[in-house]
DNA sequence: CTGAAAGCGCTAACAC
DNA sequence: GTGTTAGCGCTTTCAG
């Protein structure tokens, strides 16, 4: 008996209020001139038959999808994560409906994902934290539309906004410069993003400035496994180790009390990102802080700008301005050490 | 002189291929009973073409929108963004088309969420870690849709997959238990979510089998800083604490060694989720297991079985057994303080 | 095995 | 201020 009733469409409203479908579809879009009665009546109607309006149709006839689409890494980490979650409200508030597309750091699973997206007819790209792979496949693909890409300080697709990677991690190294440390070795990200290039980059810089050597860095990928891991082929001199990110210190920070180094009396430690366990490690951890929410925003807030706007300009570089956080894992190299 | 060229159809796919624009629709849907050379020649032209099937038309004219809705809060937690990922692949292998949106744990974030979702003709939901007002939301806005509840042991809105966190709680604290603990407090996630309740519960029934008092629970909100804040508010006898999840865990122990006192020698702490970076901690933590991934993976194998299938059946409970992992941050009791 | 016709629900010109 | 007329690009009957 339970008819399958199909959904209420624009005609229905109209019909229901006495007026032409025309008017409701008025109503729907906020046009001015409507006289309010009139609007009233609709809105009445809207609210009784349950209506929604239907977007497959909207998008068809406007030819505009309203849609931004969302590519991050499908790595669980806070701050991809965060930016995530910032972009995907600021796009709903904004209008837009945001598509998530989360994929692998290899290129057959990004240029899938591209092509996902790209089917949804997306008007335009936030790419979170993009690696190589994504430029590369944003170029084959020949995309045309905005792209605004997520900590790439390097990002040659684009507008681009994030923290200056380089810069918190010369921030970091000059501390422990400041500190004493004279042999410092840097853990980095996998190669491959433009994150880990960057703050190996300013690690390096800070290192040159005080002209100190550069000892070989060891590369991980972003996880605690690898810090502990890379932790094992440290250099037997060094007394303060900058790791590119919050993991990787914490698998690092554990390798050493396992082989009975003490943090940070006998070395130094710093991360990066600043996760909200960080303060709550012990030691607690040194290290750079980035706001990830505020990257999300200003991310959506250019993309918008585009496409609501005249939609020209040059490319944009915003960058945030990292922080340094300084906590107890970080102290004064022992001057038998040095 | 750069004419906005429009973006190609079937029509032109099928002038370019010299057959009507229906046959390339069958091609396109993988209809049988096309002729091999007609069905080359059309994949020719559309890969020439660079033709992308308009989804807003296909869903307008098909009826449906092959799209499922999914429900996450805003939180960059490991588990929460873990179980996010596997149902948002999983969808996409399915050949539905995730549309994720996140929403704090309030009640109006959540309704806003839902109607957006609803906007979009999702053709079911998937929720995860829902929180009561979820629940109360689902309900209020009349919603007829298959929902599947990601970690919702006590969820009345349909189907519902997860670990059973009663059980992961009870063997934390059976752990505890056995190892001579006898005063063990609880430190919960925040009230009102489904996964808190359960191992609230979990904690009680161990407790309760093994003839000992129920300590008063101290609640927190999921993160270091509310585990840290728990800490002082613990029982002056306790030898153990159960912590809801990881982070928890994390803040506690940090008081705990403020305050001079050892893990797990003076007392002995439990997690719950496994952080990737839980065995890197120092103690490394005992805790619970959860797979997250495959707690997505199965969520969208019921939604599919169900859109897909033949959409009844009685509601299904899958329970992914949880898994302790014991690691150093617990300990026998010690004989003097039992 | 392939083609023609109709229409999904909406917006965008135009009329009135 | 409001109504009318055409499609948007596709899938679905139904013919051939």
């Amino acid at each position: 008996m339970t008819e399958e009733r199909r959904a209420p469409t624009l005609v229905d409203v109209a019909r229901a209020s006495g007026v032409s479908h025309q008017t409701v579809s008025r109503v729907l879009n906020g046009f001015a001139g409507i006289r309010p009665a009139t609007r009233d009546r609709v809105l009445a109607a809207i609210d009784e038959l349950g209506y929604r309006r239907n977007l497959a149709a909207r998008a068809l006839a406007a030819g505009r999808t309203h849609s931004i689409g969302i590519l991050t890494p499908s790595v669980p980490e806070h701050g991809p994560t965060s930016s995530l979650f910032a972009v995907e409200g600021a796009a709903r508030e904004h209008g837009y409906r945001p598509l998530v597309t989360a994929a692998a750091a290899d290129d057959a699973a990004t240029r899938a994902a591209l092509g996902f997206l790209l089917d949804q007819a997306v008007e335009a790209l936030v790419v979170v934290v993009p690696h190589a792979g994504v430029v590369r496949a944003l170029e084959d693909l020949g995309v045309v539309l905005p792209v605004v890409a997520l900590q790439a300080p390097a990002g040659p697709t684009g507008d681009v906004v994030g923290v200056d990677h380089a810069r918190g991690a010369r921030l970091a190294t000059e501390h422990l410069v400041a500190l004493g440390h004279r042999r410092i070795q840097h853990v980095s990200g996998p190669a491959g993003w433009t994150e880990s290039a960057a703050r190996r980059r300013g690690v390096a810089e800070a290192l040159d400035a005080a002209g100190l050597e550069r000892l070989p860095v060891i590369e991980g990928d972003w996880t605690a496994a690898a810090g502990f891991e890379a932790a094992g082929r440290l250099d037997p001199g060094v007394t303060a180790v900058a790791c590119a990110n919050d993991q990787l210190a914490i698998g690092v920070m554990a390798a050493l009390a396992d082989s009975g180094r003490r943090v940070p009396d006998d070395i130094s430690v710093t991360g990066f990102d600043d996760l909200p366990e960080a303060a709550f490690l012990r030691p607690a951890l040194t290290t750079v802080r980035q706001d990830f929410d505020e990257i999300g925003r200003r991310a959506v807030e250019l993309i918008v700008r585009r496409l609501d706007g005249d939609g020209g300009g040059a490319v944009q570089r915003i960058a945030i301005e990292p922080e340094l956080v300084v906590r107890s894992s970080t102290a004064p190299a022992r001057p038998d050490r040095v």
